[in-house]
DNA sequence: TGTTTCACG
DNA sequence: ACGTACGTGAAACAT
């Protein structure tokens, strides 16, 4: 039995090009030894990695296009003529593509006069005559005209790693034509980077409505006369010869006159000596581990540094040095509250000392250093560094550069909590923690010690190397107030909230496990019985299934995978069935067990206490989060819920809990930021703004004429100004057409045009300089905002309307978070702060200490910054946090 | 490992 | 004509 062929087919040049600007924001960290870039190169073998695992082709070959000319331009000279030409970063990589392809066994082709397309659908039609599969993967729509039986087209999206297969069906789903129709629907419509015409005014609905009826252009021409007068007809009369000419240039040649024979494209597999010398070259330390390449080879690229033992004696040099000094503590784990720490390292100087015996803590030298504020240290994650080094007993201070918190504010856009990923951005060539650890089964603290040694005194290296480039680019930017006089003291006040814990009581969970246990056998029990049979409520699978196919109750909205039953879907059938509404009782109550009841449970630990991780470094808009266990969506909305409150309580008998919460913070921050004319003044008279909004844009004299649904209304239009409004958006949350939200977002603009002006020109800002940044100088980078495609556009639009506003919140709480530290320690005060929740903080407090909070809190909240609205704080108290409210 | 759902601001 | 609200984390199921 002879195995089934299969046929991968590469468009080179596209698949490139895609490459190329998918890693375009990483593309000055890509350079070679000798200066060539190798981010296209990077991400194509990644692709190629893929690729090769998913289809497992017995043949392959990748298409380049020739030249410039070809039998297209020949047709038409202005084919692709307004198309940008290659970026010069991209042509040098062009010839190390090739050489990848050659070492990884994989066949190239290009034929002068024609293009990559034409190549690949002569190809993939011979194939399919010689009953092979074949698989095309491209950056190029056009080429799903191939598809058929045989053929599956991928087209990349987003990227180059991710592509949507095209099968005929597909191409029917998608478009409503056949893989036949695409010519003649390209035809039709043009297309504008390839810089052909079609015929006026028909896009691609308009193509396929027409194909429909028509079935072929030819067709359709034929019986152009018998349509009735319409601008339709006269554009398609008018453009007929365009529309020809079109359809011919959009036609891929299967014909091409190609001396290559599919017998020579036999996948051959890697060069792997060949290929580990390339990788190495190219410093592509990652495909070298995938390799499995032996760790010694990994590690002999990781160059050795002469340290010695961090013993007694080199405690005693760090204490008496008064250079800022570099130090590493090592955890291994993924929380480390709870992790052991492995290893120590601290670069003095030029000396490296490193140790893996963690009873060097208790030196008294090396102790007295590490609280000494005035000796200056440098580190990587702060916070976590003080957490260790706590639980061992040692009160970690004078950390004045955290490189972790500094490539956060430079760019938060991709992952910086990897050290690994920070110095490779820098061109260091350390690995990441994955890499070096390993990962899953095989995760493990190396055996050699000093392997783990060299690591750390890498990082300690790295770490003191960039600290003045780093930090000048800080500078640059305007952010070193923001590192200095923000991220830094506050990562000192997350650290201790963490360390304190919040108390919880273990006793009243178990209380509510048991209620809400059986509360669910017995919703469970009504639902099965109304339905007429036992499933998994839990599966939205399954419930599907009962729902609109037992019960037959209509779809209102479809998931990829089948049918929604969310929410908003299940509120719409309550009506139809007396299971949907029991279905959202087990939902809610179901929810409320499993993630907080008993979720929560698992996290307190000896203290009785639930010490959370705050991700400083995480959000796109500055805001924390917070996880094992995220502390800041614990139930409110509902009572069922808020109940949970009450299992948070304060440490000692007779202490209470206090929060604090800004009022509309956000919205004040868009009234200061757009210096709108009216919210300022609804804010300054301390109007409720959201009658305040309702009165103007339902054109009312008074609040008092405000009916409770039309303040409704008003704040969700509030709320959807400030997440960048849109009036499908708006529509959907308050249950009204879109016409309606779009007639309530116009009469919003013009009620408060300080706020329109502010839309159109932050999206302008973003368009011009790539960013946009908070009242601190905070900034997120929006690349998306020049894409071509509508979507990613828009939602960069979006962004760049809404980061501002929810970025400058966070700056103004984390203002107040360090000075309300600073003042409890001022003022000798018991109270502790353990949580914040993005607008609020929760505190605990002997009791005599409430009256105090209740003024010093607001008081140091609504002046952490100077706005020309004034910030409103209100705040509660009692025995839990459910009181506290 | 990805998808769906739902908790919070 | 395009298809959406902004920012998060966790649990459960399906693959």
């Amino acid at each position: 039995m002879t195995e089934k062929k299969k046929l991968l087919l590469i468009d080179g040049n596209s698949v490139s090009f895609r490459a190329f600007f998918a890693m375009h924001n990483v593309l000055d960290k890509f350079v070679s030894g000798d200066g060539i870039h190798t981010n296209a190169l990077y991400a194509f073998n990644n692709m190629l990695e893929i690729v090769l695992k998913d289809e497992k082709p017995t043949h392959a070959l990748v298409a380049f296009d020739a030249g410039k000319t070809t039998f297209r331009t020949e047709m038409f000279s202005d084919y692709k003529g307004t198309r940008a030409k290659t970026p010069p970063e991209l042509m040098e990589q062009l010839p190390l593509i090739q050489e990848l392809l050659n070492l990884r066994g994989i066949k190239t082709y290009e034929l002068k006069n024609y293009e990559a397309d034409d190549i690949i659908g002569t190809l993939s039609k011979e194939a399919d005559e010689d009953n092979m599969d074949v698989t095309v993967i491209t950056g190029d729509r056009d080429l799903t005209q191939l598809t058929t039986d045989k053929v599956t087209v991928k087209v990349n999206v987003k990227g180059v790693t991710e592509t949507e297969a095209y099968t005929p069906e597909h191409v029917k789903e998608k478009l409503g034509i056949t893989p036949e129709q695409i010519i003649d629907m390209k035809g039709l419509m043009g297309d504008n980077s390839d810089h052909y015409p079609g015929v006026e005014k028909v896009g691609e609905k308009t193509a396929i409505k027409l194909l429909n009826e028509y079935d072929t252009m030819e067709n359709l021409y034929e019986h152009v006369d018998e349509m009735k007068k319409s601008k339709l007809k006269e554009h398609l009369i008018n453009d007929k010869d365009q529309a020809f000419l079109s359809k011919k240039l959009a036609t891929i040649n299967k014909e091409a006159p190609i001396e290559i024979k599919l017998t020579d494209l036999e996948y051959q597999g890697d060069n792997q000596e060949q290929l580990i010398k390339f990788y190495q070259k190219l410093g592509f330390n990652s495909f070298l581990e995938r390799m499995n390449v032996e760790p010694e080879q990994t590690q002999e690229a990781l160059s050795e540094i002469k340290y010695s033992e961090l013993n007694d004696e080199a405690a005693k040099n760090i204490l008496n040095s008064t250079e800022p000094q570099t130090l590493i503590i090592e955890s291994f784990g993924s929380n480390y509250h709870l992790d052991p720490i492995i290893g120590l390292a601290v670069k003095s100087g030029d000396n490296y000392y490193a140790t893996t015996d963690i009873s060097i803590l208790e030196n008294p030298d090396l102790k007295a250093w590490i609280e000494d504020e005035s000796k200056e240290k440098y580190t990587f994650d702060n916070k976590k560094t003080i957490a260790l080094l706590h639980r061992y007993g040692c009160d970690l201070k004078g950390v004045s550069f955290d490189m972790l918190l500094v490539s956060y504010l430079l760019d938060t856009n991709d992952n910086k909590s990897d050290i690994g990923i920070v110095s490779q951005n820098y061109g260091y060539n350390l690995p990441m923690e994955e890499e070096f650890y390993g990962k899953g089964v095989k995760k493990a603290v190396p055996e050699d010690d000093h392997v783990l040694m060299n690591f750390l005194s890498q990082k300690t290296k790295i770490i003191a190397e960039l600290k003045d480039k780093m930090m000048s680019e800080l500078k640059d930017n305007d952010q070193d107030s923001l590192y200095d006089e923000i991220e830094l003291p506050l990562s000192n006040v997350l650290a201790e909230m963490e360390i304190k814990g919040v108390k919880v009581d273990a006793t009243r969970l178990k209380e509510m496990e048991n209620t809400f246990a059986t509360r669910l056998t017995e919703i469970e029990q009504k639902i099965y019985k109304e339905a007429g049979q036992e499933f998994n409520i839990n599966s939205p699978k399954q419930l599907g299934v009962v729902l609109f196919e037992d019960l037959k109750l209509p779809v209102i909205k479809k998931t990829k995978t089948g049918y929604s039953t969310s929410v908003d879907v299940l509120e719409k059938l309550k009506d139809k069935s007396p299971v949907v509404q029991m279905v959202l009782d087990y939902r809610q109550i179901s929810k409320i067990q499993s993630t907080y009841v008993v979720g929560l449970q698992k996290f307190i630990q000896q203290d009785n206490k639930i010490h959370t991780i705050y991700l400083q470094t995480l959000t796109q808009t500055g805001r924390l989060s917070s996880i094992e266990p995220n502390l800041q969506n614990i139930p409110i909305r509902i009572d069922e819920g808020r109940q949970i409150r009450r299992a948070f309580v304060p440490q000692h008998e007779d202490w209470e809990m206090f929060s604090a919460d800004y009022s509309q913070v956000e919205l004040r921050v868009l009234a200061h930021i757009s210096g709108d004319e009216h919210m300022q003044e609804a804010f300054k008279e301390d109007y409720d703004i959201h009658a305040h909004t309702a009165m103007r844009i339902f054109g009312l004299n008074s609040t008092e004429d405000v009916t409770p649904d039309m303040r409704r209304q008003a704040k969700a239009t509030n709320f959807g100004i400030v997440y960048g409004i849109s009036d499908y958006g708006l529509s959907q949350n308050i249950g009204i057409t879109r016409k309606q939200a779009a007639a309530f977002i116009d009469s919003y603009f013009e009620q408060y045009p300080g706020v329109k002006k502010y839309m159109d020109d932050i999206v302008k800002y973003a368009r011009e300089n790539g960013y946009v940044e908070t009242i601190m100088h905070r900034r997120r980078y929006l690349p998306d905002i020049h894409s071509k495609n509508f979507n990613v556009r828009n939602f960069a639009k979006r962004t760049a309307m809404n980061t501002p506003i929810q970025g400058s919140a966070a700056d103004i709480i984390k203002v107040a978070m360090i000075n309300m530290q600073k003042m409890l320690d001022k003022e000798n005060l018991q109270a502790n702060l353990l949580l914040q929740v993005h607008d609020e903080m929760i505190f605990e407090a002997p009791k005599e200490e409430i009256p105090i909070l209740e003024k010093l809190v607001p008081s140091v909240m609504d002046s952490a910054v100077k706005l020309d609205v004034p910030l409103k704080v209100e705040s509660a108290h009692g025995k839990t946090w459910y009181e506290a409210k």
